[in-house]
DNA sequence: CCTATCTTGGACTAGTCGTTCCAAGATAGG
DNA sequence: CCTATCTTGGAACGACTAGTCCAAGATAGG
């Protein structure tokens, strides 16, 4: 057998996906990503081709390691408008301090930047919504089995509308935003939702 | 008097922000500019300088020609909620149909691109936010004066609900959202903002 | 140990980036 | 018409872009 790969592959397109997510994919060039990850770029272009395929591998692996947890957690949480209220407010602090303080997420960074329109970065963008969408309404439906709901609310449709305010609520942290100010935007589209006879306990 | 203007450096400018506005500024070269507009490199940096200062000229100009006179006309508009109702339908139809289908909105994109850190920059991102949020404020206003709106609504917070819903409509729009879908989403938060007991009359 | 086969470092290319510069051209007051 | 002053076209700049290529190095089966 011949000689094998010298680094982990997973590991450099972790580092990879760091900087796209952080300085935007358009301003990192292929330069910064061999100096990030210390990689040549021999070993770069033979393992994940040119820069068009290294971005739509970074993406994929945003939403699979980054998304998806968080939305498969909010799916399976059965506890209804509080698992909302909480996805968000984690959401916000996420955004706005820590590690990825002012980073956005990569994903919604994407519907504005260049190669939009590559069907493997159209096919993440697509991937992502349906599953941020469904995750929101199985949410909103464990939130109507406690009677959380008001009356003849939408659920698809509200699903969408969170998922809307997920990516806002993404896209104004990168640039500064406060977290008291998404927050109260949250808060509001939360209390249209519930149901006024039961409100208290929800919040 | 010396020599004057070959050119008139405000349909330039027109055509730069099309120009910014459609392919993005990061992915948009100074040789794409003066292709665009038929001006020669000098004319460009003795007008508007170099590429930064270029780009922060259009997105004000964005701002106030664009984006400003909508504004002002949900603002002044004392309908209540069929005004909001109105933005937002024709906000969607703006972008998804027409002559900047799948634009989205320059600002709005601004928020990922490269550059959101430089100050000018910063500033029109900010004074867009006030303008578009106190112009929602200023609608809820109406529509209270109306009785349109759900009794303990937060008129602050709520603004700042649609506002954020706007820059999810733009950022969406731009990578190929249906327009239903983000009517429906709209819709949905519009709903439970609502009086219920006065909805009929509203849609 | 040998060798076929893959990986790696890094030089290199062709093109594009934003920006500068200057001679030639245009303008309008005197 | 003359000339001071600005504008204009376009050549040129160095730095950077994504991507290619090959000799040297590493690996593991035979």
């Amino acid at each position: 057998m011949p000689d094998v790969k010298h680094f982990d592959p997973d590991v450099a397109l972790d580092q990879v996906v760091s900087l796209f997510w952080e300085h935007g994919a358009d301003t990192t060039g292929v330069a910064d990503v061999v100096k990030a990850t210390g990689l040549s770029r021999s070993s770069l272009y033979a393992t994940f081709g040119g820069k068009g395929q290294l971005y739509a591998a970074a993406l994929r692996r945003y939403l699979e390691r980054q998304s998806r947890p968080v939305f498969d957690a909010l799916a399976a949480d059965e506890r209804g408008m509080p698992a909302i209220a909480g996805f968000f407010e984690r959401l916000v602090s996420a955004r706005c301090t820590g590690e990825h303080a002012r980073w956005g997420c990569l994903v919604t960074n994407a519907h504005a930047a260049a190669g939009r329109e590559l069907p493997e970065v159209q096919h993440v963008l697509a991937a992502h919504h349906r599953a941020l969408r469904s995750a929101m309404r199985a949410a909103l439906e464990a939130a109507r089995r406690h009677g959380h709901l008001r009356s003849g609310l939408d659920t698809e449709a509200s699903a969408e509308t969170l998922a809307l305010l997920a990516y806002a609520v993404n896209l104004r942290s990168r640039s500064g935003a406060e977290a008291a100010e998404l927050l109260a935007g949250v808060r509001a589209v939360l209390d249209g939702f519930t149901d006024v006879t039961t409100t208290e306990e929800n919040r």
